[in-house]
DNA sequence: ATTGTGGCCTGCCCGC
DNA sequence: TGCGGGCAGGCCACAA
């Protein structure tokens, strides 16, 4: 489910588990960390604890007192608990109720609190020390120059490039639609054929799309989304909305305001 | 290098 | 009611 927006509650979330000595490191499923075993995990949190909660994209980082980062990827399906209760949200497609079975990493407080990854679909994962130098500026802060940089001159279709979090990190294929719909640009336009004003008028959107959405409640709350199923209708103009493949997605959008 | 594709996983929903 | 197919908000390895 997440995309920029859900982590961004998740990392505020994550305030809550700041300053608090971690116990005991739970790693119930093994495969959920990449580039790090259980052993060296345990060695960089147990008895330490996080100082800071940061957010680059859809990347949660939690800096730890003794100097490494701990980084989160929630995948689609991933949401983070802080002792025992989520962000409030609605969850679309994630199952809506909890399951213990789906935690696949934690930490136990020695106040007895807790702070968990659950994740029905496995798709996340935990790191240490992730790597940013492949991640673009963040979607919510990247500037319009940042942005005219990311989609360069690229061939590929504007949602893609969008999308390609090694550019332009942080947006999910809601958003990008959301976005796209919005700004009145088809999704199949290719990314590096905007003029100045389009680009300028893309970021523009796209900022009040997180501003808004944000406030909203999450990804989903988007104008468009509840005509995101079959002979859904444009809430703009009425007309048919497509739905297809752009860039391996299922794409939502108008063909008679986008282009 | 860039771009497109398939696959990873599992749960849920819809139609039969 | 049960079952199978198709779907899913992300990301990575791989091939062209």
């Amino acid at each position: 489910m997440p995309e920029i927006l859900e982590i961004e509650y998740y990392r505020r979330a994550g305030e809550a588990a700041l300053r608090r000595p971690i116990k005991k490191v739970l790693m119930p499923d093994g495969d959920y960390l990449r580039g790090v075993d259980a052993a060296e995990m345990r060695k960089a949190l147990k008895g330490s604890l996080f100082t800071t909660a940061r957010r680059r994209g859809k990347l949660m980082m939690l800096d730890v007192d003794s100097g490494p980062v701990l980084g989160l990827r929630f995948g689609m399906t991933g949401r983070l608990e802080v002792d025992g209760a989520g962000p409030i949200e609605k969850l679309e497609y994630a199952p809506s109720r909890q399951n213990p079975e789906w935690d696949r990493f934690g930490v136990e407080f020695a106040d007895g609190g807790t702070m968990v990854v659950s994740d029905p679909r496995r798709l996340g994962n935990v790191t240490l020390d992730p790597d940013l130098s492949k991640m673009g500026p963040d979607a919510w802060t990247g500037s319009v120059d940042e942005l005219t940089a990311a989609l360069g001159t690229s061939t590929t279709s504007l949602k893609s490039r969008l999308m390609d979090q090694a550019r332009w990190a942080g947006l999910g294929n809601l958003l990008t639609d959301e976005t796209l719909w919005r700004a009145g640009l088809d999704p199949h336009r290719g990314a590096g054929k905007l003029t100045k004003p389009k680009i300028a008028k893309l970021h523009k959107t796209m900022h009040a799309v997180l501003n808004e959405l944000s406030e909203r409640g999450g990804s989903h709350m988007g104008d468009l989304q509840e005509e995101r199923s079959a002979d859904g209708r444009c809430p703009k103009d009425g007309a048919e909305l497509r739905r297809e493949k752009v860039g391996g997605r299922t794409t939502y959008w108008c063909p008679k305001h986008q282009s």
